[in-house]
DNA sequence: TATTATTAGAGAAAAGTTTCTCGATAAAGA
DNA sequence: TCTTTATCGAGAAACTTTTCTCTAATAATA
């Protein structure tokens, strides 16, 4: 027997990536609206505004399990809340992050991050220097205590932001820890248990499109701005 | 008359996006196989070490127009070779950043960003506290002087890293410097001339994709570590 | 030297994503 | 009330990207 499930239920088929890395767009664009008074949106408005496809739109919060209505659009305020909901941005998962550096620090004082299903309790690293120091309010404490600390307070979610070579050790030390999502700052190619999902946000690969698309614009058109070599 | 272009031609077709994306990763594999003192690789290898199909390998490093051999591979140097002129690595890009924030600061911390064909040359930020220090040997201008000293040095590439209300203007003051490849850490939709390039580097997407996923493996096996409220 | 195993490269097929088309529906105006 | 207009929702079509299949080339081995 086949059982028929509905598109948006929760253990359906994958949600196409491209509409996850869409929806936090029209989560903030809606948010604005929502500040302006608004009660009422339609796709034709939001792509407008963001340069989509309303039909795209309409696809994409399709997911989220709202249904709108003809020449009126969807409730605001349902909207966002289904986005959310849909994103798991309800409940808020806490997390660790490894690599008290530049970047990890950054982390630490992104504004919101709670709002968006994401809170960071504490910070890891190897330097004793910076252990037992605050970041933004967070505890720096020795990679050492990862582990037990992880599993002690059934910590799902680790973040990199250590340099490549000690990127795949602190991926082992999560894993062992029990934690079932990193999302890797490193410029490096993890490997973890089946369970563990991993987002890469390497800096290198969005640099390497936006370079590569210049190199091409300047070749097409080799304007004022770049001099080939005399 | 139909001239055909040689599929890597500079003026060809489109490179599709995901290829870009994964060419760094390449890149990042083969400076490493190359510390080992290999000369040649093949697709098989590359694609075991990274989880990739051979094949989408292959199309891939067809676009960088480099020829490899049956049975043999790829010759290692001018794989790389092919690799950094394909993305425009050679010639390296002045860039200037905006916002000396926390964020702001690990980028213009990060290493080798020149080995990549991005030179970040100087820092912007509104706040007079900042202006006239330097960061990461990286002096920080007020934001007035953008313009001037943009078109005056011929810079191509602006980085955002400004809070989101101030995203908009700042970009509005690039495309009035001249530059053409906007790289936004800000989460802001920005409107910017037909010439100028924007990608945009919204951590909040990535959560997004990171946090529904989580929340859809948490949901299809709710085991030891998610507690359900009582 | 012939055979075998491996791999690049080209083209086809499959899968995934976006865009188009159309009917149904709801609101506003005649 | 009837017509017009705007928009959702569903399915089809177009496009993009990935994967598969096959051939030819190359080196290693018998």
């Amino acid at each position: 027997m086949v059982v028929e499930l509905e598109k948006h239920e929760a253990a359906g088929r994958a949600v196409p990536e491209p509409s996850l890395r869409r929806m936090p767009l029209y989560h903030r664009m809606l948010k604005q609206l929502m500040d302006g008074q608004r009660t009422q949106v339609t796709c034709t408005e939001i792509g407008l505004q963001l340069g989509f496809d309303p039909t795209q739109i309409r696809k994409d919060l399709e997911y989220t399990g709202i249904a709108g209505r003809p020449k009126v659009g969807y409730p605001l305020g349902a909207l966002i809340a289904a986005i959310e909901s849909f994103l798991g941005w309800n409940n808020v998962n806490d997390a660790f992050l490894v690599g008290a550096g530049n970047l990890g620090a950054a982390l630490l004082g992104y504004p919101h991050f709670a709002d968006y299903g994401l809170n960071i309790v504490a910070a890891f690293d190897r330097d004793e220097a910076k252990v037992g120091r605050a970041i933004h309010g967070k505890e720096v404490f020795p990679l050492s205590r990862l582990v037990g600390l992880a599993q002690r307070m059934h910590i799902l979610i680790g973040i990199i932001t250590v340099p490549e070579p000690a990127a795949q050790e602190v991926a082992d030390l999560m894993a062992a820890g029990g934690m079932l999502a990193i999302w890797n700052f490193a410029p490096a190619h993890l490997k973890v248990p089946p369970q563990v999902i991993v987002h890469n946000e390497n800096l290198y690969c969005s640099l390497a499109s936006l370079s590569q698309k210049l190199a091409k614009s300047l070749a097409a058109k080799p304007g004022d701005a770049a001099p080939p070599s005399p």
